[in-house]
DNA sequence: CCAGTGCATTGACAAGGGTCGATGCTATCA
DNA sequence: TGATAGCATCGACCCTTGTCAATGCACTGG
């Protein structure tokens, strides 16, 4: 048995992915934690709703109005899983009018599958 | 819990456990729970470190008590990550003499990773 | 200017999840 | 047989998180 290799790293929050060698070598605990963040923003069954609305929409985004109704959760929890996919930079927000719409951002969802490998 | 490591629904049961179309498509509720489960069992630092440790293992398994030191925590909170990535189909258990030996299940990440796109 | 609409934020609540110490169980060894 | 080592389970604690009602804010239309 190895000994420890719990090195604490300095921390990039919102970096860009994370792991570059993904899950093929040891993982020190600041990097899972990045990615853990990152996995934890999409494993929820509401915001995977709501990224398949997202991606399956014609011009591939949808204001607010249009996801609470196929979701049947009120205005203000849809507005909070949009904000969580927001903040881990899956999604962006774009203000048009009264409206806010939203879509994906194109291959972030593939690095991050290509990190589960 | 007991639950099983794969879900009965009603639909298509031949892909992986979830949702054979990803998310190109719009989910329903059941569906995206199940694919949320499976996320889940993932989107914790800890059990991330473990999955990155066995895949690293030059046999590709390890015992509890080489697991425990790298990550710092205590058994019982190993064995319990354990337990849950294996009740997810992710890892698996043999038990040979005293020692328990845990393994990563060939391909069982990519087919999560593939949903993802 | 005022009423109405779309969305975000706040506060509160209940449920879930990560962690540990203590304990129980099984296999090995002297 | 008794003692010890490796793991799993239990019970408990505390923090996180999903959800909603109420409210606030920005923009639009009459």
């Amino acid at each position: 048995m190895a000994s420890a290799t719990v090195t604490t790293r300095p921390r990039t929050a919102t970096g860009p992915a994370c792991c570059p060698t993904g899950l093929a070598a040891p993982l020190d605990r600041g990097t899972a934690e990045d990615l853990a963040r990152l996995l934890k923003a999409v494993a929820d069954p509401a915001r995977l709703q709501l990224l398949a609305l997202l991606k399956a929409s014609s011009d591939g985004e949808s204001c607010v109005c249009d996801l609470t109704g196929p979701l049947a959760l009120s205005q203000p929890t849809v507005s909070h899983h949009l904000k969580v996919l927001t903040d881990a930079g899956l999604l962006t927000r774009e203000k048009r009018g009264t409206w806010a719409w939203y879509s994906v951002v194109p291959g972030r969802l593939r690095e991050l599958a290509a990190v589960l490998d």
